[in-house]
DNA sequence: TACATGGTTCGATGAACTTCGAACTACCGC
DNA sequence: GCGGTAGTTCGAAGTTCATCGAACCATGTA
């Protein structure tokens, strides 16, 4: 059954914390990528250019920010954006990280 | 005359760059006083409990970063956010950092 | 049971960041 | 010119972070 891995109470995670674990080009590439999927998606289906244990951290990282859910499966780990706690905690935040880059 | 430091054009800031200089509670801390204040404040008016040194590298990484304007005015330097011009190139971000803290 | 798959954890390394004191620069008033 | 005020710059020290390979653990499958 899908057990999900331990992850933080929205009302612990500062927003320097969240701040930080956005500040990171491989982690903002996930969360892109997350908030283009419906579904959840698998650690490894993300195509980063990093070796696994380097994707496995970053996935924690974003896991220990309050940003992501991951959902054990088998063998996989579904990841998924906690939109709507996240956004009850920092209103706005997502929505201008995902915004599309403005060009000049 | 209001002589300014040299700052970047917001075209060259990257969105990791100025979450990065974001994810600071010491830079947080400037940030939020700036936004609430109508005129431009000088570096050593905001009761930081840094050195003046640390307090320097601050205000710097926020001039790189594109969030704030800094004017030389005899020996002080006026610090302003440059918000239309951040606002426009990551549109909402700073409204979400500096929005209230949401309670539980 | 044996093997492959998907991730995690460990230990190490190098880079980046925060912080500081000390020395320095620039400006203003006397 | 001489102090005093306001910041900057320069190392240095310590911390945190991203990254990796290797070893490990769990699960599913032949």
């Amino acid at each position: 059954m899908g057990n999900h891995v331990e992850q933080p109470d929205l009302s612990e995670v500062t927003l320097e914390s969240a701040l930080q674990a956005l500040a990171d080009d491989t982690r903002l590439q996930i969360v892109r990528q997350l908030a283009n999927t419906p579904a959840p998606c698998a650690c490894g289906s993300f195509g980063l250019e990093v070796s696994k244990a380097t994707r496995s951290h970053h996935f924690k990282t974003l896991r220990e920010a309050g940003i992501t859910n991951t959902e054990i499966n088998g063998t996989k780990r579904l990841v998924s954006l906690r939109r709507e706690e996240f956004d009850a905690r920092f209103p706005g935040l997502l929505d201008a990280v995902l915004a599309p880059v403005a060009v000049s």
